[in-house]
DNA sequence: GTGAAAGCGCTAACAC
DNA sequence: GTGTTAGCGCTTTCAC
């Protein structure tokens, strides 16, 4: 019988399936760019369960461009996708207000929530970002460093709460932060090199730096190379997210280790019950992250 | 009026579109693994390029796993997907007949399908994968090394063309090539560590290794920095693909800079052509590498 | 031009 | 159980 079937060469039409029971079985990841490390590790997660659960995985890059991520939520909502995962571009009241308009069972990852002001029933999974980069920023200032530098990333409530946390460090150690060496920027390779530049040619540059994440760490660290600064003899350098690399340079990275599977993971798994019951209350999930000591501090 | 229409909520329906129209607006990129850096800057561009003609991309990760592949294939074929871009797992006549029986318009990249014997209404966008090894090796052979070793991707006709590239660097400098200084393996970082300690660990080393991509490379490479081989004057190493960290580590790596970009534009270019017209006939694209030599050979 | 009607391929509901 | 039918929301056709 499926013999049968299997050799008149019948293909079901999963289109005209998905209108008459009004769901789809395709799920989007929406990111700002699927070459930056954190994000094709936490996608490949995405990728291998939504598979296990028979599901299709749309890939939407957004360049951190807020038009973009609008058209792409609009396109998502006219195909009708199942749910969406997202790592949205601005954590604005008015941004999340058109999110949620979509009526679309949504996971936000990576950014927090937590401050908007209207209710959302969307899941919300993140990293202990700044109790993570307040560790790091404590193993920093306990190797007698006294000037840290910081370069974070722009517009994310991430990279906020990453800076917060070097702050909390310095307060913990009885530090003053230097104001002026903390930088805000968009987060690519190009830019971290740059900001490091700047910072190292500072006439009073810092003892230490850190980057709040793996694409503006891989700039600042080619500068640091170029600049032939004596790591961590002269300057200590820490960031988030390990990568390839990290273990590999000379000297290798301190890092903050994110659990990328995890997050995808939980990232599916809530997204999973909320198509089931898309009238679940919102959540937030908070997971742990590993301060990984190498000898760049 | 597109205002009322705005302001009354309306939300087209895609999938009753599709299904009327008989077509959709979503290509698969199906590779082996997006975490790959070839892979991902090729779906990188391939989405950004998709992007810009309105369409969607799916995201389809084997695992180098045929079964997997197939599966997804159906899927794709149920699902009615305008069109696919693929490294197929298998290059073999019978997995090609099976993408084939697909119906579904399809561009060929990374590997080859020039030696299968039937006919393929397929684009194939690949590069001098031959050429370019002979390149590596004629310059490693050039810094007077005798005794080459070589990692390459197995059951990929890359693979296979590259090792034949250094095997004419060899006859190409006078060289007579040891055999058993090469093998074949699953493109993976934990895989080109094992196969480099192996190599190493041999009562006669050799004095130079080629990776045959990014993976095997990372692997390879961390594998010598363990065992505290002194590169390049004990050996000299050189990998296909130039991925972010190649140029960070001390030293830094000489590989052949594959043009990423431009195979995923290609790719997309091709495919729209393909899905306008169907019944185009097959066609082959070789892309130029480069040879980026650094402090590693 | 404007409006009604058919039908894409499937599933769920209903009748037998 | 088995067979028939309505209809998902759109586009295209055809009539006006």
């Amino acid at each position: 019988m499926f013999k049968a079937v299997a050799e008149l060469g019948y293909r079901p039409n999963n289109v005209a399936r998905n209108l008459r029971v009004r769901r789809t079985n395709v799920i989007a990841l929406v990111v700002a760019d699927i070459q930056n490390p954190y994000f094709s590790a936490v996608g490949k997660a995405v990728q291998d369960l939504a598979y296990s659960y028979g599901m299709q995985v749309i890939l939407c890059n957004t360049d951190e461009d807020l038009e973009k991520e609008q058209q792409y939520l609009d396109v998502l909502k006219a195909d009708n996708a199942a749910g969406i995962i997202i790592a949205p571009t601005h954590q604005s009241t008015e941004s999340f207000r058109y999110l949620a308009e979509l009526q679309l069972p949504t996971v936000v990852i990576d950014r927090s929530f937590r401050d908007i002001d209207i209710v959302l029933s969307m899941d919300n999974v993140v990293i202990d970002n700044r109790a993570a980069a307040a560790a790091l920023g404590v193993h920093i200032l306990g190797r007698n460093r006294k000037r840290i530098a910081g370069i974070f990333g722009y517009g994310s409530t991430t990279g906020r709460e990453r800076y917060e946390g070097v702050m909390d460090a310095h307060k913990q150690m009885g530090v003053l932060p230097e104001e002026d060496l903390f930088r805000f920027v968009a987060a690519k390779e190009p830019v971290g090199y740059e900001a490091c530049v700047e910072l190292l040619e500072r006439p009073d540059p810092p003892d230490a730096l850190v980057a709040s994440n793996g694409l503006l760490a891989a700039g600042a660290y080619r500068a640091l190379k170029e600049l032939k600064v004596d790591i961590p003899t002269q300057l200590a350098f820490g960031s988030f997210d390990d990568t390839l690399w990290t273990p590999m340079v000379s000297p290798s990275v301190t890092v903050v280790r994110q659990p990328t599977t995890e997050i995808g993971r939980v990232a599916v798994e809530l997204l999973l019950k909320r198509i089931q019951d898309p009238e679940l209350e919102g959540s937030e999930t908070v997971l742990k992250s590993e301060l990984v000591v190498r000898d760049s501090t």
